[in-house]
DNA sequence: GGAATATGGTTTCAGATGAAACTATACGGA
DNA sequence: TCCGTATAGTTTCATCTGAAACCATATTCC
C-alpha cells in the first residue's frame, strides 16, 4: 500500500482462479485419494491407470501418460506397483520391444467392478447440487480453458 | 468385458470431474508456478502467504492456515523461507506468545508490485477465452462445489 | 497455585514427485 | 553394416509434502 493505491492494485487470492480451481481439485482429490487409498490400498496414479486400461483395453505406458499428462516416472511406479499386485500384466510389444503392453487381469477387472461404482458415487453426491446443464457447462469452461492454457505452453 | 457389460458399467476418466478438474488445475498451477519460481525465487505456499498478507496487512500463520487451507507445516516452511529473505516480518503476538504476528515489509511490499500484475495478466490470459458471464458462472459452480465438499466431509 | 489439557507453531519421518541421468531397443543415413 | 540419434521406460537424486511427534505457551479445573 503505497500512495497510488488504485483500486488494481488491491489483490484477493480467493478471486484468482488458478488459486481457486487449484485449492477446490486439491481437496476434492485428496478426499477421493484416501477412498482409493484406505479401501483399495490404490494411489491416484494407480487408479488412473487401472481406469484407462478399463476403457481401452490395451495401452502402452507412453499412451498412458499422453492420456493422463502423468510424468512417466509416475506411470511407471504406478504400473510397478499395479503388476506386482496382479493388477495387470505387461508384455513386451513384439513389433518393438521397448514398449510394453499393458493389460487388466481378470483381479484387475475384478477391483474395477467394485472401484467404478464407488468412484460414480462419490462424484454424484459431490455434484448434487448441479443441475445437469450446469455440470455440462462445467465440463465446457474447463475444456475451453485447457485448450487456452495448451495455446500458452505453446 | 465381461457379460453383463451395460452402458453403466464403462467408465471413461475424461468424463469423471475430479480427473478432469484435478488434471486441468495441476496444468495451470505448474505452469504459473514456473513463472513466480523463475522469475522471483517463490514457491507456490510462498506466493500464497505473500498475498494473503497483502491482502490482510497482519495475520497470523493460523490465519494464513485457515484462509488457504494449506497444511500447517507448509504454512511454516513458507513461513521461514520469507523471513529468512526479509520479505516479511514476524513478532510474537503480544497476547499470546505463542503466535505470530506476520506482516510484509517494504521489500516484501515491492516485490508484490511487481508480482501482482503479472499473475493477473497471466490469469487474464488464461481466461482471455471466456466472457465475463462465464467467468463469473466458473466462480459460482466452484463455490456451489466447495460448499458441497465441505458437507461431505464432515 | 498447580496439574492436566489445549493450542500455535516447528521438526521429524516416511513417502510421493519431477527433472535429469541412464539403459535398452529401434531407426536412419553414410 | 556400422554409427549416430531417437525413443520407451527405469532409476537416481533432490525436493516437497502431510501426518505425527514434539516444544513452548496459555488456559482450565481442582
Amino acid at each position: 500500500m503505497t500512495h497510488d493505491d488504485a483500486p488494481a492494485e488491491r489483490f484477493d487470492l480467493d478471486q484468482f482462479l488458478p488459486y481457486r480451481l487449484n485449492s477446490l481439485a486439491d481437496r476434492i482429490s485428496q478426499a477421493l485419494a484416501r477412498l482409493y487409498e484406505t479401501r483399495h490400498d490404490l494411489t491416484v496414479a494407480q487408479w488412473r491407470v487401472l481406469a484407462w486400461l478399463h476403457h481401452k483395453e490395451e495401452l502402452t505406458a507412453k499412451e498412458i501418460r499422453e492420456a493422463t499428462r502423468m510424468d512417466k516416472a509416475r506411470v511407471s511406479r504406478a504400473v510397478q506397483g499395479l503388476e506386482a499386485r496382479a493388477l495387470i500384466r505387461r508384455r513386451p510389444a513384439p513389433e518393438d520391444q521397448r514398449r510394453h503392453e499393458l493389460r487388466l487381469t481378470a483381479a484387475g477387472e475384478a477391483l474395477l467392478k467394485e472401484l467404478i461404482p464407488e468412484a460414480r458415487d462419490w462424484e454424484a453426491a459431490l455434484v448434487a447440487p448441479l443441475s445437469i446443464e450446469e455440470y455440462r457447462q462445467l465440463f465446457e469452461l474447463m475444456a475451453r480453458l485447457e485448450t487456452q492454457l495448451a495455446k500458452l505452453e505453446s
